[in-house]
DNA sequence: AGTTTTGATGAAAGCGCTATCATTCAAGAT
DNA sequence: ATCTTGAATGATAGCGCTTTCATCAAAACT
């Protein structure tokens, strides 16, 4: 009964009586068919139980309708978010999602773009616009759309945010508060201009009000919660704590709260926390999160759409800004 | 200068005097030529940017060196670890990850299947044993290996945790400390049998205590943080509320802690709260949650040491079920 | 010295599909 | 009745690579 492990076009070509252009154009361009033959073609394929093999099309058409993402971290509600937003909007026209993390690794990112670009993708999305020479170099002669997000650069589309503006807002909210020694929550910041451009916006605004952000007031951290409470409890335990801290991605601030409240410091009465992203537990937690939105979701249905727009040939390095505002929440206060 | 816009293995052989096989063979299998024409081939291969290409490599050898993953959601940190660590141990491998999500919808499930086993995948990797015929189908016919996460099926691979003990265990813990009334905070159980089994499991360790898990005490909830809190307020609404909650999923959980925190009900004085999974952030949050720990990296890690194996030919239909154990914190006390 | 073995390379047949161009046939135009 | 035209379909040449199988020299045996 099974001569073949699978049916092949041509077996649907011969089961039907028809040649297997015809066939692909029943799976293609239904409507270039008489009724009568797409019929046909369809029962045999049933029969056969056909299954288009992506490979041999991809190689044939030079598109293989999937398009590659590498982000930083799948760990993390700010990308999951943005992926899910991408998937969602790409499903819709039949493209296919491939993820790659580097885990703020320079060396892995590009790693990562050599192997989507050589997998084969007819679009790249990318975290940020700081990446290895290498990578750069991969992505410029690979004649593939790319896509930035979070940060971008003019030689190339992308779906950005304002993060030093996030950073400046959050900070100048507590300097209207009438905090005058504000710490912050970051993570670390090589390879990671998203961090980078907060602390600096929050600096900058910091210097405009007259004041200063030494860099004992900064702290590294990882990613985590944990990374949060460690940097929250660095900043606590300084000869001369702030009394408000800026955390570089919400987590941290949730992190500094929980940190704060388990040493017995009121939030907000002896410590104000801001946050930046507004992630769905920064609402839900107590008290509530004062925070920076970023549009997440939106950032990752705009870079489908723009990465479709450029395959199309719509469009070319098309450029968005989303904007962010402050959500003032219950963790901020009115300092000194 | 530029003839062509991509270099293609014809024309690296060329340059380097020698055949297609030769410079096919020195990317496979180095050690098969003299160190000599290896070199050539390189010095060829670099100087004209030589790139192989994905997909003709795909289909003349019939492998992608990709795997598939379709999980419910990527918004999860516990989908994320797994996805994560997955990807590690297949990029060690020179295997890449293909993601997909389908939002507890059975159909969007089955359309992820057949769009990844269309599309070309070595292995597939899904979640739970529940799924419409249709996708089951494809899955038995497509001849790829699958593993099964989380919740398995004999007749293929899988790694399991055994999510009913789960829910056994964090009841066990409830009715240990005195509690009676106890009600439990679960996702939307159709198309979820993770919830289902750790539901199951609950209610059967309050049967076995001569005690009663009824429908009202149960709250169905969108796998949020809002969900957990929305699930805790109803149940705290009842005429007779609980003494206790399990949280089906961490979130929940903390969810329960957060809303019961906001109503003035001190936790774990006036209500104990249990949760299963064990995320970051549990440990972090004041009360520290007591939950009962799944271990979410190593499943992902053993779903892509199993699929490989399998790919490999070395085993087949591997079963493997993780130890879970409760973790004990401060989110519980003794009831009444 | 003659024969076998081995190792390195080449020749060429696909992998399963798409896309171009050619062909056919019927309907409309002259 | 003849000529166009256009819609439906067929024939076929790749897409860029892998993989037998064949080849051929050099090394290893009698």
């Amino acid at each position: 009964m099974a001569k073949r492990a699978k049916a092949r076009l041509v077996d649907v070509a011969r089961d039907a009586g028809v040649s297997p252009a015809t066939v692909s154009r029943a799976m293609a361009q239904p409507d270039l068919l008489t009724p009568d033959t797409l019929a046909r073609v369809h029962e045999s394929a049933r029969k056969l139980g056909y299954r288009p093999d992506g490979m041999a099309r991809a190689l044939a058409s030079g598109r293989t309708m999937t398009i590659g993402a590498i982000v930083p971290t799948l760990d993390s509600t700010i990308f999951a978010r943005v992926l899910q937003a991408m998937q969602s909007a790409l499903a819709r026209e039949g493209y296919q999602l491939l993820v790659a993390s580097h885990e703020m690794n320079p060396a892995a990112e590009t790693e990562a773009v050599r192997t989507l670009l050589t997998r084969g993708v007819d679009g790249l999305m990318l975290v940020g616009a700081e990446r290895s020479q290498d990578a750069a170099m991969l992505l410029r002669t690979a004649g593939v759309p790319v896509v930035l997000s979070w940060v971008g650069t003019s030689d190339c589309a992308a779906v950005t945010v304002d993060n030093r503006l996030a950073g400046h807002l959050a900070a100048r909210h507590l300097i209207g508060l009438g905090h005058r020694r504000i710490g912050m929550v970051v993570g670390h910041l090589p390879f990671n201009d998203r961090q980078q451009a907060r602390l600096a916006g929050a600096r900058q605004a910091l210097h405009e009000a007259g004041l200063d952000l030494p860099g004992a007031l900064v702290s590294e951290q990882g990613l985590t919660m944990a990374g949060g409470r460690a940097g929250c409890a660095r900043l606590l335990e300084l000869g001369e704590p702030p009394s408000a801290i800026i955390g570089g991605i919400d987590l941290f601030a949730i992190g500094c709260i929980q940190e704060a409240q388990s040493r017995g410091i009121a939030v907000p009465e002896a410590l104000s926390v801001v946050g930046i992203d507004d992630i769905e537990m920064s609402a839900h937690i107590t008290p509530a999160l004062t925070t920076v939105m970023i549009p997440t979701a939106r950032i990752g249905q705009l870079c489908a759409a723009t990465l479709l727009a450029e395959i199309k040939g719509e469009r070319r390095h098309e450029q968005t800004e989303l904007p962010i505002e402050l959500v003032v929440r219950q963790s901020t206060a009115a300092g000194r």
